[in-house]
DNA sequence: TTCCAGATGG
DNA sequence: CCATCTGGAA
């Protein structure tokens, strides 16, 4: 019996959606991958710290913007050790300095690696399950560094590569689904050329927009969308609108408070917002600051004159 | 407007 | 399951 026991849903257990032939389908994405794909340093190393950074940092950032910012990080901090050891301040600021937008990835990636010097010797985990304990190291993440690094990973999951399963085999909109199918048609062991070429072929061939013909995709022939000519994709949640969001307000107070070192919050709002004041005053920015101080990102403090003082976190 | 190699805490 | 987290570019 191939199928493993996945819950008693039975449609989620609905006939094979795979072709017959998996090796076909295999041995024809790894030689379109190996014959042409784009060329980014981290695929040039096996080493998991920046692997590490290069994953964190793509996470919501396009890739051709990441590298810049990549050799700059490493430069800066060029290994782990040195990571862990860097002011919590500093991170923070090397990621709005280089528009690597949320910066609580930053604090994570530097709480990752004093995870790793300090409970792992500075050695990094090597299987999914350890990496997974890592702070901001999700399933995608761990699968990603696993395989990279360790060529030992299971099958990334990422929009890009259920884009790819929904249109080509139909898999129906399903985040089980996705993550059981994904697993089944990648060959056992190499984990590392199919990630990658997964999500080459999402990046290249099959994005919003497909490419299928220009870009010479391999998998025309098995392909239910290029059958159908029907390229609908899987549903992304919209984000909302960024102008006049928290998330925003959040930005500007980092930035602010890089400027000047600390704050009471009576300077502070008007950087905020210009409309400091009534509905958004100092219990509003009070609010804000809190949660930033929550993430790690900002400290807090009494003031001589009884009003709260904010600085950025070291 | 929407998208971009997601993860976290509620 | 859902809200939240950032900023630049297409």
């Amino acid at each position: 019996m191939s199928g493993e026991a996945t819950g008693g849903d039975p449609d989620a257990d609905a006939g094979p959606r795979v072709p017959d032939d998996l090796d076909a389908v295999r041995e024809a994405l790894v030689s379109w991958y190996e014959a042409d794909h784009r060329s980014y340093p981290w695929r040039e190393t096996t080493d998991p710290y920046p692997i590490l950074v290069s994953e964190v940092m793509s996470q919501q950032t396009q890739l051709d913007r990441v590298v810049e910012a990549w050799h700059d990080f490493l430069d800066e901090w060029p290994t782990v050790e040195a990571l862990a050891d860097a002011d919590r301040a500093g991170v923070v600021g090397f990621w709005t300095d280089h528009s690597l937008g949320y910066n609580n990835r930053a604090k994570y990636l530097h709480e990752a690696a004093r995870q790793v010097v300090s409970e792992h010797d500075g050695e990094f985990p090597r299987t999914p399950d350890g990496l997974q304990d890592l702070m901001g190291v999700g399933p995608y993440t761990a699968n990603a560094v696993a395989s990279f690094a360790f060529d030992d990973g299971d099958a990334v999951v990422d929009t890009n590569v259920e884009r790819v399963l929904y249109r080509a085999f139909d898999v129906p909109d399903d985040d089980s689904t996705f993550e059981r199918v994904a697993n089944e048609v990648m060959p056992p062991g190499e984990s590392r050329v199919w990630n990658n070429a997964v999500m080459e072929l999402g990046g290249v061939a099959c994005g919003k927009s497909p490419r299928c013909d220009e870009a010479g995709c391999p998998w025309r022939e098995w392909c239910h969308a290029y059958g159908t000519g029907d390229f609908t994709a899987p549903d992304v949640p919209t984000q909302p609108s960024f102008d006049g969001s928290r998330r925003q307000m959040r930005g500007r107070v980092v930035k602010a408070l890089r400027e000047y070192e600390a704050l009471p919050l009576s300077k502070l709002g008007p950087r905020v917002r210009v409309d400091y004041g009534g509905e958004y005053g100092e219990a509003w920015l009070h609010g804000l600051v809190s949660d930033l101080a929550d993430d790690g990102l900002v400290e807090v403090a009494d003031g001589d004159d009884d009003e709260p003082v904010a600085r950025l976190r070291r």
